[in-house]
DNA sequence: AATATTTAAAATGTATACATTTTATAGCAT
DNA sequence: ATGCTATAAAATGTATACATTTTAAATATT
């Protein structure tokens, strides 16, 4: 059989490889060398590499060509602090047109959350709370807004390796989404509101300072 | 001569055409016929379509391919919503480190707006306005906010030729630089965070409202 | 030795050609 | 006619080949 589409999952992989370390950081990443490496030509590599690098994966570092970055408490705190800000909008926005759909489908997933319990990897379960907010969040049906709060998730995912994955931790993050949910569907816009920023600022903080201990400057 | 990387003004051309509609709106764009039109192959124009779609001013159709999304109300309401509360966040930043240099910097930007007047076109006034509120921007030293809100002004840009260009607006808006100018030069930096808030929601219900106006649905 | 200039090599940008996939059309069965 | 399958056409994805630009090295110059 003749090759076919090989780029169709080339996407996934490089970011595996860069949020696994797979490739080296803060040096330029030659179009040849990693048209080799994953065994397609240059074109689908360049196209990849745009992708990459306008979803934060990536820097262009002049005319030298593209790199992984370093890690950077400052870029994590910034993604924390805007997305302190955004999802409170969109929630807001989003509680007036909530259905008692959403709300069980995020109880189920908070659920999942809970019953997997210490099984799922760090990856797994900071998709699943992607998942929960997203799906009260698209809700709002505010899609210019909805599409910049996903790509500041997008962004933190680079950090997910940081994440406190003790399950104190997971604990109180259950906590606080059940609080959530709950003002959500008692449809106390405020306090909801409250309850996420309090939620984020809570894991940028834990964020920011794993990153400051364990990040070399 | 030989022809040498024709692609380089590539991507200006076709945002301008875009803004101008020159191109069909919420029909899918043809590689082929793209590259023709322009008179490059199809992978610099590929290459465009991407970074155009990144940033807002084309979207993707499932498998339709790529095309001109509508102006929408919406959306300029989301964008000016983000500003809203984005921009006084790296503003609050940036005052502590504000320094003479960069306040007189601004203030030049403020005089050239006033003495080229009504001389200035739409994309001009609207590129110094700009200018003036990214050169206080960077003074916070925080290129990841700095890069969002950077973004979203772009995005705003497709809706520049929907600005109220009356010179009663053009005053209230340079008022209002003004003020913001000199809150910041005093270091009032809750003052000067509600202004430029009020600065953007401003100018964002302007712009809503003609666009409402002039918008079929 | 330090700086500038020239030359070679490496890397990226782009065009052409081909493969695959998607979409539209025509033919067939019900 | 309506819906389905098979076929053709169009469009996109990808590989290879070539052109241009960038970077590095080597040589010459002060």
């Amino acid at each position: 059989m003749i090759q076919k589409q090989p780029a169709q999952h080339l996407y996934a992989k490089m970011k595996m490889d860069i949020r696994d370390n797979q490739l080296p950081v803060a040096q330029p990443l030659k179009q040849e060398a990693l048209s080799e490496r994953y065994g397609v030509s240059r074109i689908p590599i360049r196209d990849v590499l745009q992708r990459l690098k306008n979803e934060g994966w990536l820097i262009t570092s002049g005319k030298r060509g593209v790199m992984v970055p370093h890690l950077n408490a400052g870029e994590a705190e910034d993604l924390y602090l805007m997305r302190m800000y955004l999802e409170p909008l969109i929630l807001g926005h989003a509680i007036p047109k909530m259905t008692h759909q959403i709300i069980g489908k995020a109880a189920d997933i908070l659920n999942e959350i809970d019953n997997q319990g210490d099984k799922l990897s760090i990856e797994e379960s900071g998709e699943l709370n992607w998942q929960f907010h997203a799906c009260l969040y698209e809700t709002a049906n505010r899609p210019t807004l909805f599409n910049t709060i996903s790509s500041l998730h997008q962004q933190c995912g680079r950090y997910i390796g940081f994440h406190s994955h003790h399950l104190d931790y997971l604990t109180t993050s259950q906590n606080e989404h059940y609080q959530l949910l709950e003002a959500v569907k008692e449809k106390q816009i405020n306090r909801a509101k409250n309850l996420v920023k309090a939620h984020i600022s809570d894991a940028g903080e834990l964020l920011v300072a794993h990153l400051l201990q364990r990040l070399q400057f």
